[in-house]
Parts: C-alpha cells; structure tokens; sequence
DNA sequence: CTGTTAGCGCGTTCAC
DNA sequence: GTGAACGCGCTAACAG
C-alpha cells in the first residue's frame, strides 16, 4: 500500500505538494506536478479511503435500505439508483430489513457511525419512530413512499408512484371491461401499502355505483405462495369473481397458478391485472397486464434528491410523485352480460 | 455527533479510559464502565466508522460485484452474502460491471482504496488480466465460478456450481425422455460461461450416440428478448428440434414466448429445460424444468470463504464446488419414437 | 510555489 | 486502574 509520503520520498516533494498536485488544490509548479503524477502511477497510488472521509466526512456512499432483496418490486429501483449513483462516483450499500421494524431501527442507528453520506430508504409500513429514527441519523434521505410527518416535515424527500391511483387504474381497468365481480388480492390490511391500494380499489369501484363486497377481499402478504393459497382457498369456497386485481406481481402470479391448478382459464375464464409491471409479467402466458409503478424513476429520482441535499445542502423538502400507467397485456378479457 | 471526547467530559474520565471501557480492552474499573455505558447510551454514541478504519484498517464491508443487476440469476446469489455477512456484522457494497471488462479493471482498481475488507467477484468472462487486477487489490477474494490461473493460484476461492455437468443434466433429461433432436440455446460462444455449458451439452450427446448438429445451435445473449428472437427466426428457418436445453431462464422464457407467438405448445410440441432455477420458472405456463445452479449456496460459501480469510488470515485457496440438480416441472413431455 | 504543523476520532502504548 | 501522548493517511492553514 502506497500513500502520499512514499510519492513524497521519491519525489522528493513535501506530503503536503504531493496532497495538493493530486487533487489540483491550491498552488503547485507543473514540474512538480509531473513529477508527482509519474510517480503515482508508478507506485499504483491510491488515496485510502477512510483517511480522506476522516478528514473530509465524506464516505462517497449511500445506503439503500429495503425490506426485502428479493422483492422483484425492487429490482428496477436498485438498477436506477446504482445507475445514477454512478454519474456522481457514488457506491451502493445495500441492507435489508426483512419486513421487520426492530431491523429498521437497528439499522438506522448504525448510520449513526457516518459510514455512509445519504439514505434511500423503503418500507412497507412507515410510523413515527421510524420517521424519527430516520431523522436521527442526520442523514440526507429519501424515502420511496409517501408518508406525510409534520415535525420532521423537511428531513426527508418522498419519491413514490401514487399507490392508489395504480390501483384505481387496475380495477378500473376491469371495470371499463365490464367486470363488476372484481376481487382485491392484498397484503396485510394494517399496513400503509395494502391501505393505500385497497383505497383505490374501494373509490373506482364506488365511482361506477358498484357496492363494495367484503367476501372479494382476500388478505395474503405478497407472496406468490400464500397468493396462490389463498386464492384457491377462495374459489373452493365458492368465491364468485370474474377478475382480481392483485397488489403485486408476484400475488398476481400466484392467482395465476391457482387458476391454472383449478382448470380456470386467464383470461376466459377470469382477467387477472396486477401492480407493479415487473419482468415476471413476460414469463406468464398469458401475458399479465400490470400497472407500472415506475419504480426505475423512483430510484433514479431518489438518488438524485438525495444527492442535491449532500451537494446542494438542501434542507427543504421535495417531493416528486409518478403518476402509475398501465401496461396492457392479455390477461383482461372484455365480458358482456 | 457525538465523540469519547464527549463522553469523557460527561463522566470526568480520560478518552482513552473511554475508549478501554467501550472496547473492553485494556484495565478499567467496573465503576468506570458503568459511568461510561451509561453516558454513551445518553449521547447515543456509534463510534465513527472512518477513524475506527483509519486506525485498525477494518471496513467491515466486503464488496460484491457482479456483471447485471438485473439477471435474476444474482438474486439468490445477493440474498446468501448478505444474510452470511449479517452474521458478520458485515455489511454489502453492491457494484455491477453491466459486462464491461473496463468496468471491471476500473472497479478492481478503485477497491485499492481499501473502503472494503473483501471482495465476492462474479463475471462471465475471467481472463488473466482480470485475475491479476484482483490480486493487485490484495484483498481476500471469491469468485463465482471455476477459473485456474496457476500464476496466482491462491490469491482467490472459487465456490461455483459445476456448469458442464449442469448442461448435462439437462440435455441428458430431454435424452431420457426419447429426445434427439435438442438444440441448444447459448450466450456468446466466446465466453467462459457458455462454453463450459454447450461442453457439457456435447458430452451428453455423444455419450448417448447422439452426433452434434450445428444447425441446433444457437447463440444469443442471455437476455429474453434476444432469445425470443433467434428461437423464433430459428423456427421460421425450418430449424427442426423436439426439445431445446436454454442456458439461463432468460431465455428458456423467451423461448416459450417465441412458442406461444408461433402457435406451438409447450410440452406438446415442443419440450424446454433452462438453467437457473430461478423464481421465473414457475412464473411461466407450464412450469419450466430447469436446473438448480445453487446460486444461494455459492453466495453463502463465497461469503463464509471470504471472511475466513479475513478472520482467520488464510493464504491458501479452497474451492467448493456443488452440484447442480434438475427440478422437474412440466415442460418436457416424452417422446416416443 | 513549497514545507512545516496541526488535527480529523479512535485505540494503543507507556508512564504514573 | 488511569491519563497523556502518539499515529493511522490525508488535507488545510500558515509560514517561509
């Protein structure tokens, strides 16, 4: 390992020439500079990272923090933040919660050791302690959803897609296609996500005077797996729908299967659209029709935020809101009565 | 922020006193511990990561990189060395090389830095140069799959599944069920990757008397688009196959999208077996056959291997080597003749 | 234009 | 058992 003192001693400069010839600060001769710079690529120099940060607080990283890796939600929103945190020779530090609250917090409080300059963070359910844990770490943030906390109002940015409305659009979808029997396939009904949607859900549904009908709820936790239980638990209990409108791709892909195991056919028998228009939507056949949540904007934009609040020192809030499309596949089938 | 400066203000001892009792090294009187955890818990001290590095040189961060983010393949893979390294109390840095071999030297180069303690290396094309740049970051190293390279033979751990025997595997299945006429659907013949899997392809083949068509060959890229393409134009041609092997699930998707476009059915007229195993296999209708590559036990090995040398200063190589497995589902039928 | 000095926060001597 | 002092590598302030 090589540092500025070796450059120094073959040089026969000061540290302090060699330190302000690398990074063209302050006053320095171009012979020296020559002489620095050859040397430096001789010796394969590279500054140690956590002297500078020691000096300068500033890591170069940023931590993204998610509940779950292998969400394939996500998958788009890691490529777009890893893509922009390229342009500003930003890393990655990616963590995972598994769903769980104490997990966030411990987390958080790491960051407490400044390994990192900025936070993109998501969860599935945001609370006050979380929010103030988040303020805690005094780091610039973004957060992927919206959540709305009065007191640390200006200590986060939110980047989202609006939830509801991705779910107005998929039932309303159905709706335009003459289905009135549509089921809602959800994750935990106490959380913000599942809350939101269904929200969305209930409101096209009401707007076309159709009654909302609680044995069309089904609850499962966005997993194929479960999904895929509890729908056909659903259909073997008589459950009458002619379409779902599932919270995620992954739920939507468990209906799918379930059909396939019950001998229902997508889209003769039952129309299937999903939220989140992940990749999984191609492998299905039919195709599934799904709403795009835009969640490679949402990582994209968040970066950028964040990075504006460490470059900029922002300290206002921002907030950018992605309008859901729908992406029209072959899952949906019109039906007339 | 808060420093053992603080602390040791508020509690009337010296820094170091501080910094023996938070690290229970070193003599110090229980009295002294008590006043100082409690002081630390008030201030909510987290000791600042770069001075730790700067003085003990540990980052307690390994790097994993890899060449596309978005290949499912990774997922598992991502999933293994974070849940190993959390145990650690190690944390992820995420890079990704989008294939690049200059991105890859470039990468290599930057971790002399030493922002982390080690590195998991994935590629689809190792060559000497690359391999050399890995050992100039004089970091502990694992790497994702097999590669020899005498020279610096035990500067890095190889933790792969064997990816011949894997292409075996499948082509012998669509043998077994009275196959013969199989095509293989590859990346670039030039890589590591897809060599190694059209060897194992071969063998079977030949071990079974079955010569090697070279009109059943077909190479594109990994990715599902371009595979949906070939196999469709492949098709159009007057390629004649009853089964084809896919080497990832990119493509034994695209391969199914080409077959449902064309008007064939799948297993009926035409039988598929991927390589991967991942989550899409039972997104797809019918179900893929495909072959288990392990990718979250080699995410977890490399992980462990990693640290072992960290914690333990091994110097040695060790590879671990797992055997790949088919998980049969429902697209292959058998054929008689 | 260049060199000397000091200090970022922490951990580890080594005196007391 | 405790505190003063030093240094990890780098940069900024100042003196020359």
């Amino acid at each position: 390992m090589t540092t500025i003192y070796d450059i120094a001693d073959k040089t026969g400069l000061s540290a302090s020439t060699v330190a302000r010839a690398l990074n063209g600060s302050g006053y320095c001769s171009d012979k020296a500079k020559k002489k620095v710079f050859a040397a430096a690529e001789e010796l394969g120099y590279v500054p140690y990272q956590a002297a500078k940060t020691l000096k300068s607080s500033i890591t170069n990283k940023i931590m993204f923090c998610i509940p779950d890796i292998m969400n394939p939600y996500y998958f788009d929103m890691i490529k777009g933040v890893t893509q922009t945190l390229e342009d500003y020779n930003y890393n990655i530090l990616l963590a995972y919660t598994m769903h769980s609250p104490e997990k966030e917090l411990e987390i958080l409080n790491s960051l407490k050791g400044r390994y990192v300059d900025g936070l993109i963070f998501g969860s599935f359910d945001y609370n006050p302690t979380l929010i103030e844990a988040i303020k805690d770490t005094g780091l610039p943030t973004a957060i992927t959803s919206f959540y709305e906390n009065s007191e640390y109002h200006n200590y986060y940015d939110c980047i989202y897609a609006n939830q509801s409305r991705a779910a107005w659009i998929a039932t309303h979808h159905c709706i335009e296609n003459g289905h009135t029997r549509i089921a809602f396939l959800g994750g935990d009904p106490k959380e913000q996500n599942t809350k939101e949607r269904f929200e969305g859900y209930c409101r096209a549904l009401e707007e076309s005077g159709i009654p909302v009908d609680n044995t069309l709820i089904i609850n499962a936790n966005f997993t194929r797996e479960l999904a895929l239980q509890k729908f056909q638990q659903f259909i073997r209990n008589d459950g009458k729908c002619t379409a779902v409108v599932a919270c995620n791709d992954l739920m939507g892909i468990g209906c799918m299967n379930a059909c396939s195991m019950l001998g229902l056919k997508v889209p003769d028998d039952i129309s299937i659209v999903s939220l989140d228009n992940t990749e999984y939507c191609l492998c299905t056949n039919p195709p599934m029709t799904s709403v795009d949540m835009m969640q490679g904007k949402v990582g994209t934009e968040a970066a950028r935020l964040v990075m504006d609040r460490i470059l900029n020192k922002r300290s206002y809030r921002t907030d950018i809101v992605f309008s859901p499309e729908i992406i029209k596949r072959e899952s949906v089938k019109k039906i007339t009565l």
